[in-house]
DNA sequence: CAAATATGTGCGATAATCGCACAAACAGTC
DNA sequence: GACTGTTTGTGCGATTATCGCACATATTTG
């Protein structure tokens, strides 16, 4: 049954262009084909279609992104003001708080940052930047982006989302992360340690929604950093003043 | 006649897409239709195609990119190591410069910046963040990257531009043109002042080609600042060192 | 309120798409 | 160098998706 108000050949495109968002390096048009179930005679097809448009580049069969995606990212950056509006307030902040300081935004079933700043010996947590993705469930992003849903969007996202083991100490056990979500809204921050990176931990408060999605900021610091209860308290009141100037 | 190895639907979709990366607020699928030339009802469909999949959202008719497009972006960033490598570095030196410092990769006929690092207090340069795009012809950063194709890269693109007057002083002489870009390959760097923003400078100095593009650093500043030698040779310096730095 | 603008939809002709099978090229191993 | 496995490229025709038109509805503007 065909949906009139869709394109499915856009449709298949766009999903052999998502192949590409985990930044692999090694993506063939084999391995694409295998990703997405298409037949190879398709999946060369869209490939090319992305190629002549300047959004993919193959070398040595190996296809790679080219920087043109990244004007549409800017599109998205743009319209909603970021560089104007959040960057400096992040860079601002970032620069107070000696560290790093994100903004993330919800994407369906995951958080994605959106806007960072970092000094420059900031820990790089996971070479997180602008476009990464986080998962919802063990991230201090995540759950406070889930308490900052409607209800409906939080019962919807739970009940799809399986917790998915990162450390030993993830916590798997649906109630809990749920109860957790809930002290979050409650408290208005959210904080993650060790779940979803050994020896790391992470803070996020909430800034309401841009455009049409929950928004958060966040910083991360190493689990013996915000273990003393002056450096969270410190990073949790950076936050939340960024949070305000964001807010204005 | 069709081209076999091209997926038109696909490319039509693409080109929708395209439309958003200006980051207007206020496009609604009837502009759309106007800008692709496509028929309403095909607008229409690859629209609706971009809102199932997480790519569009609309709001009182007005159609946004939500940020799930970020996350190709990020497969872009992540698959050239900026976050890790490059973000630490442009951080360094731009807390060391005092001001900013991005890195722009060349997109067919036009800069886009890939990367950018800036303290609290800089100037902020039309808003530009990572995504933007900038003309190649008046800006030290296109001159760089020009200078710094192949000559038959330079040749077409030189061939496919015509100069465009974006302040009084914009040389609109291609011969002019291709004269200071020769002179950026000698000397190692461009610098281009109120050619693309009455009152702004910038140099900007290659670093050798990301993938297949080339790169390059680049700062910018008012005028006045750059005009004292002192601190033009300062701004060169660093992005000389910054330059060394990324391509060990 | 009328006019202009934007959106939504059914329908059938046509163009695009699909996948299969064959061929060629490349990479890795012995 | 030979062999095997993998990847890429391509012609072809049946099938499906796409297209645009015309009509209808909804919203905005002057």
């Amino acid at each position: 049954m065909t949906n009139k108000n869709n394109a499915s050949t856009f449709a298949k495109g766009l999903r052999v262009l998502s192949c590409f968002e985990t930044g692999r390096r090694d993506l063939t048009m084999a391995e694409v084909s295998r990703l997405t179930g298409f037949d190879r005679a398709t999946t060369r097809r869209l490939c090319m279609t992305l190629q002549d448009d300047g959004y993919l580049h193959k070398a040595d069969r190996v296809l790679r992104l080219a920087p043109k995606i990244l004007a549409i990212a800017g599109g998205y950056l743009t319209s909603n003001d970021f560089g104007h509006r959040v960057q400096p307030v992040l860079n601002q902040y970032a620069e107070e708080f000696e560290g790093e300081i994100a903004l993330a935004m919800q994407d369906g079933d995951r958080a994605i940052y959106v806007a960072r700043s970092a000094i420059s010996s900031a820990r790089v947590s996971f070479g997180f930047s602008v476009g990464s993705t986080l998962p919802l469930l063990p991230t201090a992003v995540g759950r406070m982006l889930l308490a900052h849903g409607s209800d409906a969007d939080q019962a919807t996202a739970l009940s799809g989302l399986t917790p998915e083991r990162y450390t030993p100490e993830t916590d798997m056990d649906v109630g809990s992360v749920r109860s957790k979500i809930e002290t979050a809204a409650k408290q208005g921050y959210a904080f993650v340690r060790n779940e979803f990176e050994m020896g790391a931990a992470g803070i996020a408060v909430p800034i309401g929604p841009i455009g049409a999605s929950p928004a958060v900021l966040a910083t991360t610091a190493s689990v013996n950093q915000f273990d003393k209860p002056a450096e969270f308290d410190r990073a949790l009141d950076v936050l939340r003043r960024a949070a305000i100037s964001l807010r204005a």
